[in-house]
DNA sequence: CTTGACTCCGGACCCAAGTCCAGGGTTTAG
DNA sequence: CTAAACCCTGGACTTGGGTCCGGAGTCAAG
């Protein structure tokens, strides 16, 4: 009883038609079987791997890596790589946190001694972004 | 004295000559005035606008939120609106960093959680990836 | 005066990850 | 049988912040 028309699939993996037809150019998704008319008929598996796409891009994962780990998880291949992907993309996640959090202080700094009014010239965000040290 | 041709404007902000060329267009950068022969004449001040362009695009303001911190600044305007905005933004890169903050316990579960060999039916990552709960 | 470095302009191109469109053909419910 | 709803393709467009290109004009040193 497979067979799931585009849109069937679509609805049921939670993205557009557009973008399943899109993993397919991109690779993500492999060509299905089509009808004699062309329309695409999916196997039910096909639901499965969308959601892997979803999870994967929920845990910030780029397309790419996640070809790279569909192509992992497909040749059932060695479990290291699969962790040193999720590592690496963990270190990318804390970095980007780190920078966040320096960006944060900078910004936290600059409105908690701001008081809201008064001149320009005393505002001390504008007077940072002039380049005047934060004294 | 002043007079910088836009390449030594570029330089001393440490920008590239078309970004700077871009600035003006987008409004960031008012035209300067023009020797007879087209060629742009910058003051010294575009130096400090530059620079103040790229503090602000280091606290993550986008280049829209940045024209406003400008004109409130030309405008030497309510140091109410300047810290509202730098508020805004503030709420901004916490609400990312929360973000993150739980993509990376995920991530870290899942990597602390993989032995990193065996099989690929054994792997966290994957198994999380395709839906199975990690109990 | 010539040469090389600089500047001008408009427009094309880049990245990711889709989204939208037109102009066809197909399927299905009534 | 017909009309609505669906599907096909290729290609253009989106967002943000630039970057690159080509052809033509200009400027400074020797």
């Amino acid at each position: 009883m497979p067979g799931l028309k585009v849109s069937q699939l679509a609805e049921r993996a939670g993205v557009g038609i557009d973008t399943v037809r899109y993993y397919e150019r991109a690779g993500l998704l492999p060509e299905p079987p089509r009808r004699p008319s062309g329309y695409r008929e999916y196997p039910l598996q096909a639901i499965a791997r969308l959601r892997f796409i979803r999870r994967a891009k929920a845990l910030g994962f780029t397309l790419e890596e996640i070809t790279g780990l569909l192509e992992l998880s497909d040749r059932r291949a060695s479990v290291k790589a699969v962790k040193r992907l999720a590592q690496t993309r963990l270190a990318e996640v804390e970095k980007k946190l780190h920078e966040l959090e320096r960006v944060r202080d900078g910004l936290r700094q600059l409105t908690d001694a701001c008081p809201g009014h008064g001149e320009a010239s005393n505002c001390p965000i504008l007077s940072a972004l002039n380049g005047e040290d934060l004294q």
